[in-house]
Formats: structure tokens, C-alpha cells, sequence
DNA sequence: TATATGAATGTAAACGTTTACAGGGGAAAA
DNA sequence: TTTTCCCCTGTAAACGTTTACATTCATATA
């Protein structure tokens, strides 16, 4: 492998001079410029964007960090990180962390050691050890499907609490009051957790008792939404609804709820959370709550951009936490429940 | 940042013994090793592996590139490769093509100039100069999804050609003669390509002639698939059967062709390619080519480990071409053609 | 003519590791 | 006692860039 000193010298420049060319051409005298490319050319020079890492101190490359790159929703917002990235000429090292702590935290560790310029994370405990200690040092991280909405720490998201609540309203209003709600286990998604607390504050506010029945948790996967509400079916008074936490369990529920001879929606209305594409394409299209991942993914990737690249005369730049629109998508998997469908006359 | 020269001062010691304690701790008395340990965490020593990639010359990265993180078949054999690559301790740089060969050609140029100790590319042209460049130059790579059989570039795929003939044959056995096919432009993809010729060959074998009317190309999207079907179904003599080369495609094209008024499976039979995992949770359950996904990841990610690391002394170590088995899996989206099902009186 | 200016280039140190080689010292062998 | 060997550690060069600073030289200015 030729080096920029093999170039130099065949040029018969420095190699501070070839090191110009390829960095701030337009400084460097064109009949020289030439010199200087065609030597390249001729010795065939590969560059070490390496080696300029490791002498600059910038490597040109983030880590993104996601609970799994199988969930369409994690996939969409990895899409839009690499395409900021890719604007700003820098890579991106994925790390799935399979929603465990200490992945995580294995992850983060990793990547830092990489001398990566930043980091965009989405954790699986946004309050922990291990974002605590990122902050205190003062290193480049910006949260991804964030529920923070104001502080220190950089963050996007969605009001996920407003997402859960929203959810379980348009159920209600289509008149069920038994409604489940399959969800991630809450030690792993902080997310989850507060969508539930939405569904938890809209059931109150509308003078229905929670029961802790009609709370399923579950990995998140296709399998654990089928299972899971096959769970819930099987209780003495089962709902005639259930939310789920993400589109991907509920994919995994309208299986679910088939496999145990329902017809949907009449027999069971099911939302999802998320919208991801494939929601719209699935018979009875998915009602859900949509949230803009590959919009949350850019943006997430030019904050972290932006922190990167401030000016840190000022006391470093201050943090900004934003929070993106969700709204509800209703389609044909939520109908109008038994008892409101009896009284108005529309039970087929 | 303190350095691995700060903490052999604090510790009373040379930079070598640091740098051993690191990598090879057995290497050093205990006492030494406890000091350095103590020391490391007193000035809060934070490893550089960028500086090691330098001086060692390996990054412990490598490349992987796919068409679009966006298709399921594709996030699962980059969890296959991030699992294995895991195991090694090496992270994973990611970049999608969107099947567009400069972009392509762009990324391996980046990756290559970040020093990424290897390639795994599931390429949009695996003939094409790029990989021909990269061969030449001895740089280790992968080829995935990869139709190559026998020669001197490392592949790991499944036989697509095999894959399209099954999947018609599957078809003509039910009865259908006037069977479609939704495929990815060639020019994109060379896995569609071969996929078209099984399908082709099949119709020959079985006395059908090919119809170029009833091959629709479109780009790789669920949008793609559902306005490709609704072509084909517009025709003169619209097809009974389609082949979509992908899952992704075939989703597509079971919501266009309900949005032509058709019940599924029972106007159309609709074949996909990949089985990915959403196949088997959709209404009717999609019938389709599996193809072994993270599998497939996971070995090319060991094959170019193997690559990698071979002792280089032995003229390098021999090429190996992976075929792993895909398989007919059945499910509801096809059934028998009407004419067959006239004969024997199983019309409903 | 003497001086200031500025553009183009060169010099050399720095970045943080690894590693081939050398050396010290103690135990075992002669 | 001398020699040999091995374990442990140190020395110093090397990896390929960037960049602050110095230098050169031609041109403009006084």
C-alpha cells in the first residue's frame, strides 16, 4: 500500500503538500494539484481515512444503537440516521442490544473505544447508569424514541403517555370498556411503560377500573403478542379489546386471536402503536397510533450532528429535546364494541 | 483523555507492559498487572482502539452492504452477520445501496478507506467491475444472496434459479397455466433475474409458453408489488397465478389485487420468495420460497472471518462457495386453478 | 531601492498504540 | 562457581495522517 508519502515524493511535493490536495485542493497551486493527482494515480494511493482519524481526533462515525433492527419501526429510523449520515460524509455502526441492559452498555463502551464522534441511542433505560455517566462526561448522545421533554440530555420522541391515552380513547369511544393491553415487559422499554400509563389515565378518566388481568406482558416479537393475547382471551370476562404496545405485537395478536376462532374485528378490535408499513397492507388493516420513525431517525442524526459540530466557545451548545407528532390512524382492525353495536342497531 | 503513557508513569512501568496488560495480561507478574489495573482506573483510562486499528492495521470492522435495511429479508441476515461478528468482537458498519450501483460503488470506496478489515456485499451487480476491482486487489470479501456456484470469489446464496422453478412448478401442479410474475427490474438485482429464468424453464418443461405480457418489473417496494399486479390483472387474459420474486412484492400484490375486488386465494394464487417472518401472520398465510436469512448472514459473516484470518503463508486459503437449501413452504395464498378445480368438483 | 504583503510550499512534531528486540535477574543445571 | 535458560520488563521505532509554524519568492507599495 502506497502512502502519502510515496505520493509526495514522487510528485517531488511534501506530504503536507499531498496531504493539501486531498483536503483543501483549492489551496494548493493547480500545476502542482496536478502533479500531485496524477502521482496518486500512478502508485495506485489508497487513503487511510484511519490513520486521518487517529490524527485529528475524528472518525467520522457514529453509533446507533437500537433494541433490534428486526422491528420495521427500529429499521425505518436506522434508515433515516444513515441517510443524514450519509449527507454529512459519515458511516454509521449499528448495535443491536435485544432490549438487555448490559448489551447495551457492553455497546455503548465498544463504540466509544471506536473513538466514534457520537452516539444515537434508543435505550432500553433512558435513567441509568450508563446515559448518567455519558452526560457527566460530557459526551456526544442524542436519545432516540424518547419520552424526555426537558433537561440536559438531548433527546427525540413522541409523547408516548399522550400516544397510550389516545389509543385507549378511540377504543372507548367506539364503546368498549373491556380493553386489554399487551405490552412489552416494562423493564425493558421505558416506552411501553408509559403508553401504559396513558391507557391507564384514559380508563380512569373515563370512570373504568383498571384490572391488572387485562395486562399482558411479553417480549417483543410476533409470538409473544400471539401468545399474549391468547392469555387474555382466556380469562373469565375477556376483553372484547386489546392494545398493543407496538404494531409488531400486534401482528402477533390478530394471529393470535385467529387461532383461537375469532373473527376480527367483530369478535375483537386490535391496535397497534408505531404504524409500520406493513400495517396498512394486512387484512383488517391496522388501526394504530403513528409515529415518525424514519423522521425521527434524521432528526435525531442532525441534532447529534449539531452537537457535534458546535462551537464549544460558548459553554457547548444547549440541549434541545424534541417531540414529534403522532396521531391516530384508524383502519379497519377497531369496530364498534357488542353493547354499542346492539344499541344502535349496527350488529351484523 | 489520558493515554496509556499517563498510566505507565502512574504505575511506575513502560508503555509496552500497559499495552500488555491490555492484550495479553497472563503475559505480566500479577503484582505488575494489579498495579497497571489500578492505575488504569485512577486516571480513568479510556482504551483507544482507533489508535490500535493504526498501529495493528486491523480495524476489527467490517462492511456490510444491502440494498435496503428496509426489506425484512435483509434486517435478518444483518442481525445473522452482527451476531457472528459479535463473537469476534468486530463491529459492523452498515450501508444500504438502494440498488443503485454508484451508491454501491461509493460505499465499498468509503469502507475501504476506513480500513474495515472485510466486506460482506449482497451486490446489485456481482459481475460488475467493482467486485472484479476488489478481487483483483486480494481484498477479503463476501458475496450474499449470491447465485455464484463454483469459482474463485467467496459466496454464500441459495440456488435461485432452483428457487423460481420450484415456485412455478408449485403453481402448474395446482392447475394454473396462465401464471404472472412480479419481479425487481433486472437490471437491480441479478437474484430476480435467475428467479425469472426458473420461472421460465419451469413453463417450458411443462409444455406453456412464456407470455412476455405476463411479466411485470418494478422497483423492490410493497407499492411496487400491489401496482404490478394491478397490470397484470388489467390484461386480456389476466393470469389465475403470480410468482412475486420477493415476500415484500407479494404483500404488495395481495393488497392491489384486493383492491381490484378479487378474494384471496380464490380468484388469484399469489407466490412470494424469502419467508420472512411477517408471511406466515398474514391473511392468507403466504406461500412462498424460504430461504435460510440470518443463516445465510451468519455464514458469510464466518466464511470472511475464515478469509481474514488465514494464515496467508499457504498462497492463501481457497475460495469456498456456500449454497444453502431453500424449500417450498405452503400456506393459503394459493390453491388449486379453476380449471382444475371445475374437473373435480372442488369449486366452492 | 527597500520594505511589506501574501500565496504556495516545506519542516517536523504530534496523535496513542503495538511489537521486535534487548536486557536484567533469578533459578536451575553443570 | 559458572553457565544456561526463561520470565518479566523496558527501549524505541513504526504505523499514515494533519497542522502550526517557518520559509521562500514574487509582487505590490512606499
Amino acid at each position: 500500500m502506497s502512502t502519502i508519502l510515496d505520493v509526495a515524493k514522487l510528485a517531488g511535493v511534501s506530504t503536507a503538500t499531498v496531504s493539501r490536495v486531498i483536503n483543501s485542493p483549492e489551496s494548493v497551486r493547480e500545476e502542482t494539484r496536478k502533479r500531485v493527482t496524477r502521482a496518486m494515480a500512478v502508485c495506485n494511493y489508497k487513503y487511510n481515512a484511519l490513520a486521518r482519524g487517529f490524527a485529528t481526533k475524528r472518525s467520522n462515525t457514529i453509533g446507533l444503537i437500537i433494541p433490534t433492527i428486526n422491528n420495521p419501526v427500529f429499521a425505518e429510523s436506522t434508515r433515516g440516521v444513515q441517510d443524514c449520515a450519509g449527507e454529512k460524509k459519515t458511516q454509521v455502526i449499528l448495535g443491536n442490544t435485544y432490549y438487555q441492559y448490559d448489551q447495551e452498555e457492553g455497546l455503548i463502551k465498544t463504540l466509544r473505544e471506536k473513538q466514534v464522534d457520537g452516539l444515537i441511542i434508543t435505550s432500553t433505560n433512558p435513567r441509568g447508569r450508563i446515559i448518567k455517566t455519558l452526560q457527566d462526561e460530557g459526551f456526544p448522545f442524542v436519545l432516540l424514541y424518547s419520552t424526555i421533554k426537558k433537561g440536559l440530555v438531548w433527546a427525540v420522541g413522541i409523547d408516548n403517555f399522550q400516544g397510550g391515552y389516545r389509543a385507549t380513547q378511540h377504543l372507548i369511544e367506539l364503546g368498549h370498556y373491556r380493553i386489554g393491553m399487551v405490552a412489552g415487559t416494562f423493564s425493558i422499554s421505558d416506552r411501553s411503560f408509559h403508553r401504559w400509563h396513558g391507557y391507564r389515565q384514559c380508563l380512569k378518566d373515563h370512570g373504568i377500573t383498571y384490572e391488572k388481568q387485562l395486562l399482558a406482558q411479553t417480549e417483543y416479537s410476533l409470538t409473544g403478542g400471539r401468545d399474549s393475547v391468547k392469555k387474555l382471551l382466556s380469562i373469565p370476562k375477556p376483553p372484547t379489546a386489546v392494545f398493543c404496545s407496538n404494531d409488531y405485537l400486534a401482528l402477533g395478536a390478530m394471529k393470535g386471536a385467529r387461532e383461537m376462532g375469532l373473527n376480527l374485528p367483530e369478535n375483537l378490535s386490535i391496535m397497534g402503536f408505531d404504524d409500520i408499513q406493513i400495517a396498512s397492507y394486512v387484512i383488517p388493516g391496522l388501526t394504530t397510533i403513528r409515529q415518525p420513525a424514519y423522521e425521527m431517525g434524521k432528526q435525531g442524526a442532525e441534532l447529534l450532528f449539531q452537537r457535534i459540530n458546535a462551537d464549544p466557545a460558548d459553554g457547548g451548545p444547549v440541549p434541545v429535546q424534541r417531540m414529534l407528532d403522532s396521531s391516530l390512524i384508524v383502519r379497519e382492525s377497531t369496530m364498534a364494541g357488542p353493547e354499542k353495536r346492539m344499541t344502535n342497531g349496527t350488529e351484523q
